[in-house]
RNA sequence: GGGCAGAUGGCAGAGCGGUCAAUUGCAUCAGACUGUAAAUCUGACGACUUCGGUCUUCGGGGGUUCAAAUCCCUCUCUGCCCA
């Protein structure tokens, strides 16, 4: 049998790091088995910078495009100038042409470890949104209804704590649902952020193209600080990140979100997932399978080697406080310093009163000894390490 | 077109003539503790300083006053409501 066709394949993509599949799973699963399916994934080029909550739905696509299917990476650069008002509680600011370039360019830096571009087609839906008449527009536009676009939990939000809602963010839906269309895709993934837009979308290829479109929702994943991921909150484990601070980062996620991180970012498999499931309620200490969940992480958006180095660097400098293999050097033609000079030289403290706090709190560390006396003057000797708090670290060349 | 509200430190948001370098929350940083960069608790959080202080900040400009984030004028910007 072709894999394609496969029934448990199937179902393990429409079931694994799945919310929901909408309007019912068991019809596109029928489709899937009878022919080579359209499906999409559409992102707006916001931001420079992709995190792991992304990587769902991205991962998602590429499986359907492993399966055979004809999978598309839509970059909004159309959608993106209007601008997705979901969890959002206020507008968008404008973004310029050039950023979107730019942001294209790194995202697709950021996604070819994840994606197959020999089997991912990407698309810029300004390629047709842009081309729009307003007759165009006002066509589409007749087949929604308004007052659904501003049932929307986020626009009643607004309106009752006095904020506004603007046109063009009414209209974002109908825009993005205009992709479906104009592709004549069967599937959509995204978010489960994105159900909304997605089941607008499917409004107007069953009016438009009296075609059925399914809708599939990947789980969002929780930040570090145990909510929503979300540039703003800064609580974002980049894919751009080294792969020391990805393994810290996921180190200081709250516990409980473990599992959800196994099963949702990274390759291993469920029997293992439970496992560590097990572990976690018989008192197997968090840490040890936190660790474990870093180091699957590191290597699934990295490699194998840097997770490996990742794992030990952290073991290195958390655990057995010792300093870190590599660190900033630092020259200076004097032979001795002011603790507070040498601490704003090193960029370790951006100013001589933070310098200060920093000795007078017992945060600075030289030669692995406390410091406090801040009108005192350090020996620069070659070799001397400096450290402040946990994380910071510098040497005398 | 009419009416009204507002612009304060990274953000949110108090203050409405002196005791304001400016309450508080979030974020951040350090310390203690721990299993982690978790949680909790403690402290710090404009700059400079001979550690006594000094200087620059509350949208821009001007003014009143011994004294202004606070009052007046003006400019710029933003938001809401009605039409």
């Amino acid at each position: 049998m072709e894999k394609g066709k496969d029934l448990s394949k199937i179902d393990e993509v429409l079931s694994q790091r799945v919310e929901e599949v909408l309007p019912k799973k068991e019809g596109l699963k029928k489709l899937m088995q009878e022919r080579k399916i359209r499906v999409y994934l559409g992102v707006d080029p916001t931001g420079k910078n992709l995190h792991l909550g992304h990587t769902i739905p991205l991962r998602k696509l590429q499986e359907f495009a492993d399966l055979g299917h004809e999978a598309i990476l839509v970059m909004g650069t159309g959608t993106v100038l209007a601008g997705d008002p979901s969890q959002r509680e206020s507008a968008r600011p404008k973004i310029l042409e050039k950023e979107i370039k730019e942001n294209i360019k790194t995202w697709k830096k950021q996604v070819s470890n994840i994606l197959d571009f020999s089997k991912v087609k990407i698309r810029q839906n300004g390629e047709w949104l842009l081309k729009l008449k307003l007759k165009d527009i006002i066509d589409i536009a007749s087949n929604v209804s308004a007052v659904r676009l501003f049932q929307r939990d986020m626009f009643q939000k607004r309106i009752s704590s006095g904020n506004t809602v603007w046109l063009h963010e009414v209209l974002y839906p109908v825009l993005q649902g205009y992709d479906s269309v104009f592709m004549d895709v069967d599937l959509e993934v995204g978010g489960s952020d994105q159900v909304f837009n997605m089941l607008v979308g499917r409004e107007l290829q069953q009016k438009i193209r009296k075609k059925e479109k399914y809708v599939l929702t990947c789980p969002m994943i929780l930040g570090t600080d145990g909510k929503t991921m979300s540039k703003t909150s800064g609580n974002c484990i980049w894919i751009n990140d080294s792969p020391k601070d990805k393994f810290g980062k996921v180190m200081s996620v709250p516990d409980d979100l473990i599992i959800s991180y196994f099963k949702n970012l990274t390759n291993v498999s469920l029997g293992r997932i439970s496992q560590h499931k097990k572990d976690l309620q018989t008192g197997r200490n968090p840490k040890e399978v936190k660790k474990e969940l870093a180091f699957e992480i590191v290597k699934t958006y990295n490699s194998q080697r840097e997770a490996e180095e990742a794992r030990r660097e952290f073991e290195k400098i958390f655990e057995e406080k010792q300093a870190p293999s590599e660190m900033a050097e630092f020259s200076f033609q004097e032979k001795k310093m002011n603790i507070l000079d040498l601490l704003v030289k090193t960029k370790m403290a951006f100013s001589k009163g933070e310098a200060k706090r920093l000795v007078v709190q017992g945060g600075v560390r030289i030669r692995e000894n406390t410091w406090t006396d801040w009108k005192g003057e350090v020996e620069l000797t070659p070799g001397v390490v400096i450290n402040v708090g946990k994380r910071k670290f510098a040497k005398i060349k």
